[in-house]
RNA sequence: GGCGCAUUCGUCUAGCGGCCCAGGACACCUCCCUCUCAAGGAGGAGAUCGGGGGUUCGAAUCCCCCAUGCGCUACCA
């Protein structure tokens, strides 16, 4: 592999970038990387109907967003453009024109009805499908006025075609088992058999890393590259990413567009990390890699053959890891775009850069996803909390104490809490556990009686960060405001049974 | 139907003839820490290496057959 590696991405803009096609692009991109070769960017827009206006731009958005870089195509032009395929019709036309001159290819009238039927009836025989070939003896001369016709490979009826496939090893597939695909289609784009082809040779790539469900087509390319008098480049067929039913991962198997795990809040290293470990593996035990140790280890011989699952759970966890190694600053920058989106509507905004910091302190290790970020700490911004008062008493209520009790023991407490905090010198996580600690013992309530009532009044839920370190980041006013309405919760409770 | 590829814990994987009655990670369970939830730490359960034949002193690892799965079989990529 000492030779100039030059290696392609080539989405084709028929959609939104999903994490199947994100993970061929960051394997060739490692690969080029690694070998400090160059990553192309090659659009397929070959397919008219198909072509989604806001695809490349999103395919674009998606690459750069993980940091993805490429050496040439859109936006940053290269030798070999243009690296649209529609800009290249010339080119296919030229040499679809060649292989016919040469006897390589020959021109079909078949119209798409035909085709259909002959197909349907080939099935319902339980013939293979394909072409009859009814064209392929036409003569030079004989043609149909009006009717555009396509441009079909003459694959050979006899012999076999065999490669090497990096991953795989050697392929090998009987020639009578090919049909005569179609190179140029009668609106005179190619196929992607016939642009790929052209287009990997004449922007040099040394090596072709794409899906496995490509390895099928591959002896057909291999026949092209012949036929064409191109030396063919080395090719290394990828396992897929499949659904949870094992079946090609799509848009039915739930959120799989990439910029969707970025509206989530999962990061792009974590991302980059989780996706590059789907098919390849360092050793027996390295998960967490920096983008650059992976640069540094990724080879093909690490890549596995077999099609991997795409588990949210497992990314889950990384992107927690990924989350947890942030600096509070980092955290902070990542985090406020996604409060400001998410957190209830009646909490002013801008939100306080100081405030959040002191929030997400308290969070961050309990984060797996940005997204949740909204969730975990909206108490934190909310002007008053909401909860079954239940709640309050519920962790009095063990032993042999009935529900009233249970809520007069709370009233209690919480009476005798409010007037020390309001008194309290200094309002720091220290201080409050300095207080508060001794006055579970001296309430007779166990700390965590004691701790889990003032944790539900000050934040409406049981399960929150550590209660002193919360009371201190909300602020002596706000508690107070909430354990005065965590009594008076109480009180009506007596008042009406 | 034809052709191709694949098959190790639920999942991602390590393993490339003896170091493996199979190692790591996620998830799960238990315990520790502890004011809850997390995080962290320590354990546990979980794979007759798809099945069957070989080869070999010895196979998850090599060969053959079968089964299953997936992919391709479009004027889609």
């Amino acid at each position: 592999m000492a030779q100039n590696v030059r290696v392609r991405y080539a989405p084709s803009p028929t959609g939104v970038p999903h994490v199947g096609n994100i993970r061929t692009a960051l394997f060739n991109w490692l690969f080029a990387r690694h070998h400090g070769g160059a990553f192309i960017l090659r659009i397929e827009d070959t397919d008219v109907a198909r072509t989604v206006p806001g695809a490349v731009e999103a395919i674009m958005g998606g690459l750069e967003w993980l940091g993805l870089d490429w050496d040439e195509g859109p936006k940053v032009g290269g030798y070999y453009g243009p690296y649209f395929q529609s800009q290249r019709l010339g080119i296919y036309g030229q040499e679809a024109q060649r292989l016919v001159a040469e006897g390589w290819a020959y021109r079909c009238f078949c119209s798409p009805e035909r085709l259909a039927e002959m197909r349907k009836e080939q099935m319902s025989r339980h013939q293979p499908p394909g072409y009859d070939r009814r064209c392929r003896s036409l003569s030079e001369r004989e043609v149909f006025p009006g009717v555009a016709p396509v441009v079909r490979f003459k694959t050979p009826l006899e012999g076999e075609t065999r490669f090497l496939d990096l991953i795989r090893g050697e392929v090998v597939v009987e020639n009578r088992t090919l049909d005569d695909f179609i190179l140029l289609k009668s609106d005179g784009y190619p196929t992607y058999h016939l642009a790929s082809v052209v287009d990997d040779h004449l922007m040099a790539i040394s090596h072709v890393m794409r899906a496995d469900e490509w390895l099928a087509s591959t002896p057909r390319h291999m026949l092209l590259y012949q036929a064409l008098g191109y030396p063919p480049p080395h090719f290394a067929h990828l396992p897929m990413i499949l659904g949870p039913d094992r079946s090609k991962l799509s848009k039915r198997h739930g959120a799989t567009s990439i910029m969707e795990f970025r509206e989530q809040g999962y990061l792009p290293q974590a991302m980059v990390n989780f996706l590059a470990l789907l098919g390849w593996s360092l050793d027996d035990k390295t998960e967490i890699m920096s983008r650059q140790e992976l640069i540094r280890h990724f080879s093909l011989e690490r890549i596995g053959k077999t099609g991997a699952i795409f588990s949210h759970e497992k990314l889950g966890w990384m992107n927690g890891v990924y989350l947890r190694q942030l600096s509070l600053e980092d955290l902070l920058a990542q985090v406020l775009p996604y409060l400001e989106r998410d957190l209830s509507p009646p909490v002013p905004r801008p939100l306080d850069r100081g405030y959040v910091a002191q929030a997400l302190a308290l969070v961050q290790e309990r984060m797996r996803i940005l997204r949740e970020a909204a969730e975990l700490t909206d108490f934190f911004f909310l002007a008053d909390v909401e909860y079954p008062a239940a709640l309050l008493y519920q962790g009095l209520a063990k032993g042999a104490l009935e529900g009233s009790d249970a809520a007069a023991r709370a009233m209690t407490a919480l009476e005798a809490v409010v007037p020390r905090l309001k008194h309290l010198n200094s309002w720091d996580a220290a201080s409050l556990e300095g207080l508060l600690r001794p006055l579970a013992y001296e309430l007779r309530l166990t700390t965590g009686q004691l701790f889990g009532l003032l944790r539900v009044a000050v934040t409406g839920r049981t399960a929150a960060p550590p209660l002193f370190q919360t009371m201190a980041v909300l602020g002596r006013e706000r508690c107070l405001r909430r354990l005065t309405a965590a009594l008076g919760k109480l009180a009506s409770l007596q008042a009406s049974p």
